[in-house]
DNA sequence: CTGAAAGCGCTTACAG
DNA sequence: CTGAAAGCGCTTACAG
């Protein structure tokens, strides 16, 4: 027996006034202050036998606001993705809004329709991880006023909000740690891709490489396609054990190559720092079953899904017109691999 | 200059029809068909020219359909559940549906809160990991006649469907395996829940060994709280290590148990499988990095987040009002960790 | 072949 | 103190 659901009617028919009065009293309509405690109370405690649920697709229509949030991110399978939207989730449901989420795999198609799609259903602002070459899309989101916050991946476009971390500081810091410790050969392992926040990590490895008095090699900085990782790292870890002069170090630059990087090093024996010292990206649970402390780049994830979540509601909400661009500060934590 | 969004009258006023023509052709209405090719391109350029995009709000509130899914997992930063949602994702968006998730954290208020607002929201249907003692809350939505699928944890309600795998099964392979190895002091690390497919592993556990001719020992057989997992899976191994007379295989029922059995294990340099034969549950990425392959029981996670989203769909769409239930089978992945 | 009009379930300015 | 009525942006039976 599939009942109907209450609506605001049955409750006015119930008590035996308007829908408007029981609008105001439910929903703490300033108006509702001029409501007799005898009727406001019938009305609550009505709604409560009838257990109404108000429709928000209703209240959305009406009121031009539908308390979503959409999350675009490069894979929800990724755990750095899911970590991130678990925190946004948090935080957006404590303020009473609900998420929509969907993956672009890093697809400008894919997250066209994404944004399409989550427009049409009105989403009252997006937090966008957003992909490569995309700065028209960004703009095009921007020019209907939709707040937006990007995420993880910078644009230099002043006009739009932005949380992710000090790409530069992190990798510096880690290019001069290994330096620190006398290595002079030493490997990058990154994204192709023209996304700055990964150029920005490639320029921090490049600066500190010279302020630590070495001259680069580009045979041993190495681009990995983000569609074939596991197989580009493999053969671009291969190569670099083999140059010459030898390879004494190697910085992975986001999680998944991180990864990729250990299990093969791992599975050829490499002797981890003695033979190639390590600075990885992002925590990650493989760290813990190394036979050595791994030295990584750790991004606060919990503040950066936090910011986000917080600018983009601000933003909703206070119709502030000035973008925000927040750079949260890595932590090089210091294990034994990086020599 | 934010621009206000176009609208079907806008659309009308620009060609000099009524909205409802150009719903009917826009929406491929098969009242379109009697409608003039002359008018029907016009609308469509016209729709084009205007960047013209649906409002799914206003639709959804006369078509009584939403094309929204709701997801709701114990925690979407769970690689299980962030994969799973990936799958979904994909074939509900195939589909035409969005899907809204929610993380219950194990908690049945926070599952009763996101299934309201998923109500209110006027979800098409809902996917559900639905937590422990939730047959009630189950019940009410079965009540509410909104289609709903169980997904990976199973109750004996024969009105409701389901997707999971064959856990007693998987159990009972596993650790007939380990006696076919020649272990005969075999470990159970579990959770303590009345959730039904756990308790289904470990019965799975306790019919193999019995049919293996081992009498199983309580002392044997952990439960770990699920809100203090490290610890206690810690703890517990320790106790099984200590055992009189020795442990000399275990097996974990979930990926979380698995993880952090291993870093124990690891860490306290066990030598498996010599001293401790292990089987795990669930693809973890941490497998590749122990010196021996880890045998471990696959559930076919692409199929269950498929199997999942299909039959809530096609029982969102052919009000199909017979409850599916799908037990998939899983893998023993062999490898030298079981002895 | 096309349009006028009702209605989905709410909110809210306005009137009294 | 409360209600009648308009309207959010669509769809769709009905009429012509």
């Amino acid at each position: 027996m599939v009942h109907k659901k209450t609506q605001l009617k049955d409750i006015a028919r119930e008590v035996g006034v308007s829908t408007a009065t029981v609008s105001y009293v439910l929903n703490d309509h300033p108006m509702s202050a001029r409501i007799s405690e005898d009727v406001s109370a019938r009305i609550r405690q009505t709604a409560l036998d009838l257990n109404y649920q108000p429709n928000q697709i209703a209240k959305s229509l009406k009121t031009q606001k539908t308390y979503t949030i959409g999350l675009i991110v490069a894979d929800i399978a990724n755990p750095f993705s899911a970590h991130m939207a678990r925190i946004i989730e948090d935080d957006a449901k404590k303020k009473g809004y609900t998420v929509i989420f969907g993956s672009s795999d890093e697809n400008i198609d894919k997250a066209q329709n994404l944004i399409n799609t989550m427009f049409n259903r009105q989403i009252d602002g997006l937090i966008l991880a957003a992909v490569d070459k995309s700065q028209s899309q960004i703009a095009d989101i921007l020019k209907k006023g939709v707040p937006l916050v990007l995420i993880d991946r910078y644009f230099p476009m002043d006009q739009v909000s932005y949380v992710g971390i000090d790409n530069y500081g992190a990798t510096y810091e880690a290019v001069e740690l290994l330096i620190r410790n006398g290595r002079k050969r030493i490997g990058l392992i990154s994204y192709h891709t023209e996304l700055v926040h990964l150029s920005e990590r490639n320029r921090g490895y490049l600066d500190a490489l010279r302020d630590g008095g070495i001259t680069a090699d580009n045979a041993l900085i190495k681009t990995i396609s983000l569609h074939q990782i596991r197989q580009d790292v493999e053969r671009s870890l291969a190569e670099l054990l083999q140059a010459e002069p030898a390879v004494d170090a190697v910085l992975f630059t986001t999680n998944l190559l991180s990864i990729n990087g250990l299990r093969y090093l791992y599975q050829q024996k490499v002797a981890i720092p003695e033979q190639l010292a390590v600075v990885a990206f992002d925590e990650t649970d493989v760290y813990d079953f190394f036979p050595i402390s791994i030295t990584y780049v750790r991004q606060p994830l919990d503040e950066l899904g936090r910011a986000a979540s917080e600018v983009l509601i601000s933003q909703m909400e206070n119709k502030t017109e000035q973008a925000i661009q927040v750079n949260l500060k890595t932590t090089l934590v210091v294990g034994q691999s990086s020599g």
